[in-house]
RNA sequence: GCUCCGAUGGUGUAGCACGGCCAAGCAUUCCGGCCUUUCGAGCCGAUGACUCGGGUUCAAAUCCCGGUCGGAGCACCA
């Protein structure tokens, strides 16, 4: 390679994105997905369902899907059942399922242990005055009493003594920590609303921290991958791990990312959905998961631009340029071309004799075949009006695959064919065409007529110089162009 | 305000732990051209970035200090 070492430095090193290797593995991991089940899952969750999925897919091990329902508050209890659903669409191979609310006597437990080893104590004050003896760094004096006094008062608190913000159970950390939020949190409060799945069988709940510490460590977790959002989390979590003695895991936080032109919260979708603004939460105009399936995104993409955006702690936005890029180049090939005329305007053609068109089902798949259709003499067509609109009198253009024609008028005059390549070019369909609804993902809707030959088609299409669309009936979703 | 985190072209990322091979790679978009009877696919080309200021060093995108900007947290939510 010495004598021509001009060869070398053309040669292109093809770079493909992958995640970066996790710190400390011994042999297999343990990873975990902890949505809280207020809605299914949206885009934003993806991101955590896959980047979890592949580092369990490459190291080998197991992926919890741990449901955090400690908040009886906010809970939908379709969630229970979508959250598992979107995740199988994903491709998401969760290998055991753990609903908290369900584990309850675990927490119980293990906050018993503590209670007698110090670590946590139970307190009786207002929210207020606590959070203000924080801020100051000042213990309360509940901080001090013995273990036995606080055990006594922790059954108290289970058998329903307290009433609702009368005393909680708090976690001992350090009074000193620059944070004062990570300064003697709450691990457990009294609610006493009732629980979708165990209605009024429990009022004590441990906090996130809690029973998130405690699940991290009964499970085995050996890596976690969250939002920066619960890096002051982390933090509080340490704690306890700490006090325990627990092993504690690697953790990972990416960065926000904000997705834009997208409806996400799920307050709002569901509010949407009682008004009947939304038909459910696989309208098309919103970002669940649900939704976008709907629309022909292939779970595929997902997974390549989540890899791709790696795990990095700085904030992006979501690009949906480049998510519809990596989409597209999946749906390509199986997506056969039809014509559609949106807003469609017969116009009449002064042909003498029949024409036949002749377009691709796909261009870059010959062997599919083609649409043919024929052209009777004195004939017309459909044509976008908008397109019509454009064009000034004696404009030639050409009708896809089938011949030229200048605008006379209100008409369309035949022209023999010719070599002009500057003709611009566009799509017309003949009159036993189909209606169809094309409903967009900006609310509006497009009314027109789609070819004869895509009757009856479902999936997606390319519907030619429009976008790509799946089809369902008489109706079909925008994906992207 | 306090605590913490981050900053590479329009967008998304690679590189940063071990400074030199980075006059910065890849993808996407935009713009030009070729091909094509799609505004799809393919091909070619072009534009475009290390937040700023200091310092260390023969050498800094990479290390140190400071500023600016952005974000998160400051709940008996998750």
């Amino acid at each position: 390679m010495e004598e021509f070492p001009e060869i070398m430095t053309r040669e292109k090193k093809e770079e493909k994105h992958e995640l970066p290797e996790l710190e400390n593995v011994e042999g297999k991991v343990v990873m975990r997905m902890a949505p809280s089940p207020s809605g299914p899952l949206h885009i934003g969750h993806s991101r955590m369902a896959i980047l979890n999925d592949e580092y369990v897919k490459r190291y080998g091990g197991e992926l919890i899907l741990r449901i955090e329902d400690t908040n009886p508050n906010n809970i939908d209890p379709d969630a229970y059942d979508m959250i598992p659903q979107d995740l199988n669409w994903l491709g998401v191979n969760v290998t055991k399922k753990v609903i908290q609310s369900s584990r309850m006597d675990i927490y119980y437990n293990i906050a018993r242990d503590m209670i007698r080893k110090g670590i946590l104590y139970i307190l009786e004050k207002d929210q207020a005055i606590f959070h203000d003896l924080k801020l100051k760094s000042i213990p309360a004096e509940e901080r001090s009493y013995t273990p036995e006094t606080n055990e006594e008062k922790f059954d108290k608190l289970l058998s329903g003594y307290y009433s609702e913000g009368e005393a909680a159970v708090v976690m001992k950390t350090d009074l000193a920590h620059p944070n004062p939020s990570v300064r003697d949190w709450i691990a457990f409060r009294i609610n006493t609303a009732p629980h979708p799945l165990t209605g009024n069988k429990y009022i004590l709940y441990p906090t996130m921290n809690f029973s998130v510490s405690a699940d991290d460590h009964l499970l085995g977790l050996t890596h976690i991958i969250r939002g920066i959002d619960h890096l002051v989390n982390t933090e509080k979590q340490k704690y306890m791990f700490r006090a325990n003695n627990w092993k504690i895991p690697e953790y990972y936080h990416y960065g926000f990312i904000s997705i834009p032109d997208t409806i996400l919260k799920t307050t709002v979708i569901k509010q949407g959905i009682k008004s009947g603004k939304y038909s459910g939460w696989d309208d098309i105009r919103l970002g669940t998961i649900m939704a976008l399936k709907k629309r022909g995104y292939r779970p595929e993409t997902f997974r390549k631009y989540w890899i791709n955006s790696g795990m990095r702690e700085s904030n992006a936005t979501f690009s949906w340029e480049i998510f519809n890029s990596m989409n597209r180049e999946l749906i390509d090939y199986d997506a056969k071309r039809f014509f559609f005329v949106k807003d469609p305007r017969e116009v009449k053609l002064n042909n003498t004799n029949k024409l036949k068109s002749h377009a691709a089902i796909h261009p870059g798949r010959p062997e599919l075949g083609y649409r043919e259709y024929e052209i009777n003499p004195k004939s017309s067509i459909y044509f976008p009006s908008g397109e019509f609109e454009k064009l000034k009198e004696n404009d030639r253009i050409r009708l896809k695959d089938l011949c030229i024609v200048l605008k006379n008028e209100k008409e369309f005059k035949y022209m023999p064919e010719d070599n002009d390549k500057k003709l611009k070019i566009i799509q017309w369909v003949p009159l036993n065409s189909n209606d169809i609804k094309i409903y967009k993902p900006d609310g509006t809707v497009d009314d027109g007529k789609i070819e004869p030959l895509a009757s009856g088609k479902k999936g997606v299409v390319q519907l030619e110089r429009y976008g790509y669309v799946n089809l369902s009936e008489h109706m079909g979703f925008y994906l992207h162009r």
